[in-house]
Formats: C-alpha cells, sequence, structure tokens
DNA sequence: TCAGGATATGAAGGAACCTTCAGCTTTTGG
DNA sequence: CCAAAAGCTGAAGGTTCCTTCATATCCTGA
C-alpha cells in the first residue's frame, strides 16, 4: 500500500519539526473540505492553501504537484480502512462464519459513517486514473484479510475459501457503498445492515452443505 | 429523467437534419474514448471535437459548456440503463420474487458488461456535483419500477415492500458495480453472479415467513 | 547564544484551457 | 434552381491555474 507510488506522485520532503506536520495535516484536511464544498474540478492549489492557512509554496514542499495530494490523501484514508478491516479479521479469528460476517459488515459500515462527509469527499477524487492503482492494493490486501479469517472459521464447510471471500466480500462492500450513496434515513440504514447481515447468514447457512 | 436540468446544462441547440445527428453522435463517442484513454482531468474541449473529427465551433453548437456534455452523456446512458430496469420488470410482473430477483441481476449484469468500457468511462465522469442530481433520479425511477414488480410477485409474504425493494436493490446494483470495479476474470464473475443469485433467493426462501 | 537546517511566503512566469464569433459551406423547401 | 436555414470552422481573447524560486522567518542542537 504504501510502497512505490508511480513516479512523480511521492511525498518531496517528510515533515521533522511537528510545527510541519501540523501544517501537512491542515493541507490535507483542506482538501477535504474544499473537495466537499467545491467538489474535484474546483479543487486549485491556491484554494487548498488558503482553506489550509498556509502559502501555495509550502504545500510544494511537501507534495511535487496537486496530483499527488490527492493520491496521498486517498492512500492515507485506504490505509486506516484496510488496518481496520485487518484488526477486525484477527479479532475474529477461529470464530463463527456468522460471527465474522456480522463483524465485517460493522467495522466497514463504521468506517463509511464515523466521518461520511470524508468518505464522500473521497468518492470524488478517486476519478481520476492513477488512483485506480491504490484501490486494487487496498482490495487486495483487505481480501487477504478475509480471506485468512474466513479460513479459520470453526464450522466451515468444504467450499473453496477463494470463492466464499469473492462472494461475501463484494456482496459486503458493495452493498455498503451503494447504501451510503443513497441518501438513507437512520432508519432505513439500521435496516438495510439488518437485512444485509441476515441475508449473508441465509447464504452461509444453505451452502456448507 | 429528462426534464429540468440545471440551468447553463441544457443542450443549446436540437439536431435537427441527420448531418448534426451524426455530429452530435460521434462527439458523444469521442468523449466516451477520451475518458477511457485519458481520464477526466484530459477531457477537453478541443480533444473531444478533435477526436470526433469536427470543430470546437460544432461542439458549442450543441452543448453550451463541458459541463453540459459529460452531463447529456450521464443523462443518455441513466435513461437507457433505466428503460431496461423498466422492461424487465414489466415483463416480470406476477411472476414468483426467485424470478424477479434472477431477471433483475441479469439485466443489470448485461447492461454493465455489454460495453463495459463505456460504463468504466462513465464512472469517471460522475464526480463532478452536479452530477448526483442525474443518479438520484436514476435510482428513484429505477426503485419505483422495482417496487412495483415485487409487489405483485406471485408468492409473497406479508413483508414491506418497500423494506425488500430496498434491500435486494441496494445488494444487487451495489454487489455488481463491485464486482465490475475489481478486474475479475469470466470465471470469477460467473461464479459471483451465481452465488449473488444463491444468496438473494436464500434472503426471500428464510424470510417471507 | 548562534549557525545552519527546516519551514514558510507569495509574486510572477508560462502553459493550458474554455468559449466566442464572423464568415463560409451544405442542405432544405418551394 | 435559389434563398433561407442549418451546420461548420478555427484563430484568438481572456481567464484560470500550476508551479517555481529568491527571500525571509523559525527551530534545534551545540
Amino acid at each position: 500500500m504504501t510502497q512505490a507510488p508511480k513516479p512523480g506522485l511521492k511525498a518531496r520532503k517528510t515533515p521533522v519539526q511537528s510545527r510541519s506536520r501540523v501544517t501537512v495535516d491542515a493541507i490535507f484536511e483542506a482538501t477535504i473540505q474544499v473537495l466537499l464544498r467545491d467538489g474535484m474540478s474546483a479543487l486549485t492549489t491556491t484554494r487548498v492553501a488558503e482553506r489550509a492557512g498556509v502559502s501555495v509554496g509550502t504545500m510544494y514542499q511537501y507534495f511535487p504537484n496537486k496530483q499527488a495530494l490527492v493520491y496521498a490523501l486517498n492512500e492515507r484514508y485506504l490505509d486506516a480502512l484496510a488496518g481496520r478491516i485487518e484488526a477486525t479479521c484477527n479479532r475474529m479469528q477461529g470464530t463463527s462464519l456468522d460471527e465474522m460476517v456480522e463483524a465485517l459488515i460493522d467495522t466497514y459500515w463504521a468506517a463509511k459513517n464515523e466521518r461520511a462527509e470524508v468518505t464522500r469527499a473521497l468518492y470524488r477524487s478517486v476519478a481520476e486514473l492513477d488512483n485506480d492503482a491504490l484501490l486494487h492494493a487496498f482490495a487486495a490486501r483487505a481480501d487477504y484479510a478475509t480471506t485468512a479469517m474466513f479460513a479459520s472459521a470453526r464450522n466451515r464447510g468444504s467450499e473453496d475459501v477463494e470463492a466464499l471471500n469473492l462472494t461475501l466480500a463484494s456482496v459486503i462492500y458493495g452493498t455498503v457503498r451503494n447504501a451510503f450513496e443513497r441518501g438513507l434515513t437512520e432508519g432505513e440504514a439500521a435496516l438495510l445492515r439488518r437485512n444485509l447481515k441476515a441475508m449473508c447468514l441465509a447464504y452461509i447457512a444453505v451452502f456448507p452443505a
């Protein structure tokens, strides 16, 4: 995830004093806010710097260009998300498939909703070509973790773990994202989450046959 | 879907001669190709015109600005997609829930895959702010159709149709999209499609209780 | 305390892009 | 066949934006 970004997308300089760490954080935060308020096409170096309370030049000391900024923002987010998924997978090792699925849904759902605006802002920036690689790296990392977890399930049948993972991961990630994109009310969201779990459990119950 | 676009996004002039209808089609096609080859950030009026084999001025005779072009492209695609969903819903009226779900999955899956590149290209353009409205309009239209279909199911239990629709629609659309974004092999895709159906059927079987 | 590295500034160069418009070509309807 | 409508052209105006760099300020370790 963090290795070998496309050339030209690497951070230019790594903050060493705490002053600059604050600056970089402010820049990231400003980027999110601009993205959220004005959209990707209005994401301007000047605007970001202004909102972050620094000058444009400062930005260019940590990011070689605008694209690198967006890249780093996504990397940061996906890295944290993958970390949470891995943590859940470790925690649930050896439990039942049912418990695993519920935990995975809860984790992913929570991650998307805790800072819903951030998620929404980032969705507006991944359209850029080079971020595809980032997404695939994330998917690979997450799949690795969940597959290992499913393989350790107490009550597993004789199914192909890879196939099981592909199915559950696609359904869970896909559904949660779709749920997130519709503007659901609290009630609808709760209902959908419950039903998603029910659906996965029903599938598991029927299939290990 | 076709009514009341944001001001400034309306088509400027409607083609009346067949010559210009060809031109407009070429422009749309060129937009897709540029989007696909170079991404959203390289989508330039000059490049689109060049690839379409017309001059920039021509483009501006049918679209008041670049944004309107992208808007129209999405509108066109979503309109066709909604139409296909509605057709399926009409065709399946009065059948069983199982058949409905299978038909819906097949329709959506086919629509995404027939011109996979187009779908992929459009995903790169919806990040723009104003297209959100378009997506919501599409969702509303699709939900209306599927809800009506589910309500007519031969073997329905006493569940809340709206809830059933929310669940099935979110899972199906979400999963298909997610499947599409991972670069699945033919085999994996087939497997996932089969399992998605199985999952929905298992859910239906358990719940009308 | 002080030198040197780290950090910040913002005006300005320069490239890329969107959009217009005056004039030219093609098509249509009578 | 011809006048009017429809369609097409592309150079150029005007704007916006990215990025650099010479200069100034701040911090840290000795």
